[in-house]
DNA sequence: CGAGTGATTGAACGGTCTCAATATGTGTGG
DNA sequence: CCACACATATTGAGACCGTTCAATCACTCG
């Protein structure tokens, strides 16, 4: 089989060398292709019946709904991530999943994946790192909407989502294709819709950063980061960790 | 070896129905105590050498700290819990673990886990299932902070350390013994201290609940439950999962 | 061309913060 | 046992950040 550059690959060969057999079996996992249409949720809350999936284009999101009748956006899902890794275990899922764009993604049975480990324990590792760092930047999210202001916040959840967007090679720091909307970014921030308009204009105003027709741009890569008090340290690598 | 009952093992034990090799396992995992005191951080932001742990008594708090010179504290671990598991593949610790008061822990060595895993497969389920269950209860807390007001949220923490600590014997329905002081609540929450005391003030007045010398008691649980939109079923086990 | 979605801006309200002062409790040293 | 320092809890007053409501604009798609 030949050696594929598929997102995946490339953000777990960021945290582990890997050989050719392992990169055949991680190829496998792309071979139970779905398709999903914006907008329609993949998995809700208190499905019993879940999958887990690799995205391979498009973008989800994962929110939780909240009695008053809004939601809160944990995460966004870009190629290369895994989706439902955490509920795996439950009884139902507990979140929903909802494509943000048209969606490529690719079902794994759980059957498959523990076999997949079995036979290459250096991959169980890299996606256990993967899971780490997944809960890493939700633990990074709520450390931003606690003690950061709407600026700050925005800016570093922007920065992030960069920095993610470069580890698989859909981004630099010169900016990145983005199709959220600025409703999505609030229900992720924690924020009204209206102010993420107002903070969005300010920072452009500010010559920091400028995200418009579905594009971010960063003006001024050092001054955002310094605003946001973005730590490029965990996203950073130099190399693999494990050769 | 005598059938042990620690936090640790009822915690678990409600997942999975453990039989008494793996509880045989899980005493060894008690072989090594440690003592902290109360103030003194156990682990740092940036540090190489971790270690992690089990909580046999006492509280922890995990913590990030922000520009600004505040805090954010992601979560509290009582006893049972585990402390460090996240970050055990990164380079460096990616945040500070804090004794609320003064603690007694296990040391455990990842080859100890790793060995115990490997006779005991049972085992690693149970101990990924209280993974998964953490970084549940870190992404409900983002939905607190990030789309629940002052009281709501300040309702649905109370709630949740009790269920938590009802899961290991150390609290009931009626209430718990909670070392926490206000400037705590605060950092976890989000809050001023200020502010904190007022929902407090209002919490009980509203005959609610009430949380003073130490103490929390639920005085209208089911009315609690509703104001925080809280819900029970996560953290509620008709018995183990796993027979 | 009309409808719908997303972006933008203004004005007023309100939840939470900050600053400040006063209790209350607890441990320490004299 | 008292005096004191120190942490924690409590309460008030004013300021500010972000919200809500409302209107207008821009763009896309039928």
């Amino acid at each position: 089989m030949q050696v594929q550059d598929t997102p995946l690959v490339r953000k777990l060969g960021a945290f582990v060398a890997l050989s050719d057999p392992e990169l055949e079996i991680l190829g496998r996992m792309h071979g139970r292709p779905r398709s999903f249409p914006a907008g329609v949720d993949m998995v809700h809350e208190g499905q019993v019946k879940r999958s887990a999936y690799v995205l391979a284009s498009g973008w989800v999101c994962s929110y939780k709904t909240v009695a008053g009748g809004g939601r809160q956006i944990v995460d966004f899902q870009v190629p290369g991530d895994f989706l439902g890794l955490r509920s795996l275990l439950f009884r139902t899922a507990d979140h929903n999943i909802e494509p943000v764009t048209r969606v490529e993604a690719s079902e794994v049975l759980i059957s498959e994946l523990i076999d997949g480990f079995t036979r290459a324990p250096r991959l169980a590792t890299a996606v256990l790192w993967a899971a780490s760092r997944d809960e890493a930047m939700v633990v990074e999210h709520l450390v931003s909407i606690g003690r950061r202001n709407a600026q700050e916040r925005t800016a570093h959840f922007l920065l992030e989502l960069g920095a993610r967007l470069t580890l698989v090679g859909l981004g630099t720091q010169e900016g990145y294709a983005c199709p959220l909307s600025q409703y999505l970014l609030a229900d992720a921030l924690g924020l009204s819709a209206v102010h993420i308009n107002r903070v969005l204009r300010e920072l452009r105003e500010a010559g920091l950063m400028s995200f418009q027709k579905g594009r971010v741009e960063f003006h001024d890569f050092a001054g955002l980061v310094a605003l946001a008090d973005f730590d490029l340290a965990y996203l950073d690598h130099d190399g693999p960790l494990l050769k």
